[in-house]
DNA sequence: TTCTTTGCAAAATGTTTGCAGATAC
DNA sequence: GTATCTGCAAACATTTTGCAAAGAA
């Protein structure tokens, strides 16, 4: 697991399109670090790849499925690897900033009643559920 | 219900602040429209009243409780009177940009959970849950 | 060799801020 | 009268885009 996730070249092939040096390096930077990131954070671990070209690789790898983001507050996106973020929820806190990460099966009452009553299908991984965690609470 | 809330201009007062035009007449707008707007929206409502200072009324009714923003997806937040967001939800459609409007009580399970495994106080109206809506899901 | 990708600079979008004059109390 | 509020212009933060050169297949 310290290596590129190997299915990502061939997504992007798949796609007739190619694996130039900023995305082989953006996919890099994702699978190396915990949790997800912003583009200017992974821009600045890769000084040879210009900020454009980090927000247009994660545009491609996004649309390819292989890249997620998610909105944790205010601010900048923040990106990770698909098969990470899957499993995960975000709850915001809006006091201190703390991001506490839960498993996504956490979601799934909510998710049947409102597809029930409501027809709506939730992806609730794609902004974070503000609030205040633990410490912030009292 | 068509006036001002009366209670806003006591709230700003009690603050030390004033009423001046442009925060009159944003309260004015908001509780003259349906569902949350843009700053802009507000702003070209009020030919008289710079954008900026739509924001700056906006912030200072925030923070004194009278005005809450969401975020329905990517693009500008959209404010309403506290009074009527404290009591929705949104869902809002990634595909077509529909806003499903719940009752805040359909979240009280998922409130409770997350309190009770995780001590985290959900505010879950200031973003809204993406998804797809009941003719986008097929 | 051909079409894609990248770097750079510039634009676009949404929001905030400094300042000087207008205004509420 | 005095401190706050407002309009305007400019700055700011994040993301997107046009174009020409570099690179992948």
């Amino acid at each position: 697991m310290t290596e590129v996730r190997p299915d990502a070249p061939s997504r992007v092939r798949a796609a007739g399109l190619r694996m130039g040096a900023a995305r082989r390096q953006v996919i890099g930077v994702l699978d190396g670090v915990e949790g997800p990131i912003t583009a200017e954070e992974v821009a600045s671990r890769l000084p040879d790849v210009h900020v454009s070209s980090v927000y247009r690789s994660l545009n491609v790898l996004e649309e390819l499925g292989v890249v997620r983001h998610v909105h944790l507050a205010h601010g900048p996106a923040r990106y990770e690897l698909t098969d990470v973020a899957d499993q995960v929820r975000h709850l915001a806190c809006e006091r201190c900033g703390r991001d506490v990460v839960v498993p996504a099966a956490v979601f799934d009452d909510l998710r049947a009643t409102i597809e029930h009553e409501y027809g709506f299908v939730m992806d609730s991984g794609h902004f974070a559920i503000p609030g205040r965690c633990r410490d912030c609470a009292g």
